[in-house]
DNA sequence: TTGAAAGCGCTAACAT
DNA sequence: ATGTTAGCGCTTTCAA
């Protein structure tokens, strides 16, 4: 690896002026220079760069799970953003452990100029190794209790929560199961509180038994949509909190042959590659994917670049209703299925 | 932030002392000294440590798609290793693109101690970039054309696109289509000549046009189908070569009003999520992901830990066929399908 | 416009 | 076992 001081000694210059050159400053011998770059395939190293100036331009992203289709997503719009800022990405999976969280975010903070963070969960407190990076720090997906200090992507999982409920109900539902997320999650929770305060506001109240609290994962959507089904008085219609518990909901309704919509209607947030090809085409609360790590990401390198700048923000991104075929009004009691009533192929709304 | 200087200062002993005591040696001061770091919130610089040792500590994963679930599932099963050895990975998008590669690796080289790459296509030669790093690069599900100079962890592809032509062939297909990925790539090609050899093998040749050339995303396998479908005589089976594809050839399918497997066969390469609940269950040919990732990583660090051990080295993982519901024997000549006949149903088979 | 020199935080001879 | 010192590659005063 050249150094600079190799360019300097072949430019027949001094390093300083190489560096002026390097960071765009005027400089006379401009052509000896570049070729001296360009014959010894120098590049400035980063490390010394890194120590010199105190800024890494990597920025650490840190999610529950990668595998998760949303998660993938988000990177994907998140890293397309740093790469046109030639800013390179630190990836972490932390396996929705707090534990693990913790572990990443302490190896973090001195590697990168900021962090997105997912957080596996909503601590009571902000980790003491964020309190540090203060300003550099943008929540996705999910937020902390206890502070505005900081900035934050979210998708409005109330708001999404209850367009699903007033579909269901305006189909004619009321004995609806809901397979929420943990609590102790901001969609978890926005999305549970969401959904059953719509619901109370019809007058619906939704018995604790027929509420499941899955962990955001494919085999805790199929447990709960076993609970599900195991009632005396199942649920006429399942809403699903995500989409790893989406597929896990749909293989137990699969596995226990109950047809979708005749036996009960389902539907989950957040839409899948292959919603409209199953059968039925699946019902769901869709939201922006890339969008989201995009945004979150635009906001954190505006944060670097201006560190005093405006006070933290907290953005909102809408959700939208896709109506497809998985969702129908219930079964009329007593009533075989023999014969189910022939419907109507229903557009998607765009709202 | 506090220096080990700092440290030196508060624990009255030199900085030499406390750089052993950081690296594990034997120091008489030692509690003074985890007291001082502890009081401090002293973590070593990162930079600092990199410039003087010249490593990183980090890996550099390059992916054609992370939205892709097989990058984001290989990603997942890289960072986990990486983690477990406390190395950090940059992830690196290339959109398939061959230029955006270019450009990564060569930001990416003086970043981080080896590299994983899946390449968007195999190029005539070794990158430049890549010829500096020798030792420190592993192929990823993809591999170079010309050399044999480097680790690579790859997959049966001729194998597993034989298994699937064996497995249309045995259920008495002949007129089947194949949609390719681009031959420019390990994936695509060696798919493509196990598919095409396997059937010349059973003197079945396939026509040109049975042959479409795609990209491996969901577009491209869309458009390839409905290619398919249009000729004067569609395939009876068709196979598509990735999942992406594979999801858009369904859709193709499905738009089309085509019945799976009563109209036309269908396969793909690479399992997906939802395969089980789709209507029909998908055969598909299937292979470990994650593992290909985590193998990839430890290769990668094992060639970090002992830069001359073995000779370069070329996994190939193996596929497996799963056999569910969309394959089945071609509908006789001259027989309408309104009345198919009984399936028997199968299991999947554990070779 | 340019160069000499100091220093970012750490590690490793080398000497003690 | 410990401290002194030099130096990793770069940027940045400060003087010229």
């Amino acid at each position: 690896m050249a150094t600079i001081s190799d360019v300097a000694r072949l430019a027949g210059v001094s390093t300083t002026t190489i560096s002026r050159y390097l960071n765009g400053g005027r400089v006379r011998a401009e052509l000896a220079i570049a070729d001296a770059i360009e014959e010894l395939r120098f590049r400035p190293s980063p490390a010394a760069r890194s120590l010199k100036l105190g800024v890494t331009h990597s920025i650490g992203v840190v999610v529950p799970d990668i595998a998760n289709p949303f998660f993938a997503a988000v990177v994907k719009g998140a890293e397309t953003v740093a790469r046109s800022r030639e800013y390179s990405v630190f990836l972490y999976n932390t396996e929705e452990s707090a534990d693990r969280e913790e572990e990443v975010l302490a190896a973090l903070a001195d590697r990168v100029d900021g962090i997105i963070l997912a957080p596996a969960t909503e601590p009571a407190d902000v980790s003491p190794v964020l309190r540090r990076a203060q300003p550099r720090v943008v929540f996705l997906d999910r937020e902390l209790a206890k502070t505005d200090a900081f900035d934050s992507v979210l998708v409005d999982n109330a708001g999404g929560a209850r367009q699903a409920a007033r579909h269901l109900l305006e189909l004619g539902h009321e004995r609806i199961g809901l397979i929420s997320g943990p609590l102790d999650t901001t969609p978890g929770r926005g999305r549970h509180e969401g959904f059953v305060d719509e619901m109370a506001r019809a007058g619906v109240e939704l018995k604790p038994d027929t509420i499941q609290i899955g962990d955001f994962r494919q085999e805790g959507g199929y447990q709960c949509a076993l609970r599900l089904l195991a009632l005396k008085q199942p649920p006429t219609a399942i809403f699903a909190a995500n989409n790893l518990m989406s597929i896990g909901a749909l293989r137990a309704l699969h596995a226990m042959r109950i047809r979708v919509p005749s036996d009960v209607s389902f539907m989950g947030f957040d839409d899948l590659d292959l919603a409209e090809i199953l059968d039925p085409p699946l019902t769901v609360i869709d939201r922006p994917m890339e969008e989201q790590g995009a945004l979150a990401m635009r906001l954190l390198l505006a944060r670097i670049d201006e560190p005093n700048g405006a006070a933290p923000q907290r953005i909102v991104l809408e959700t939208r209703l896709r109506i497809r075929m998985s969702t129908a009004p219930p079964r009329v009691l007593g009533r075989t299925s023999r014969t189910p009533k022939p419907r109507k192929q229903r557009k998607e709304n765009h709202p």
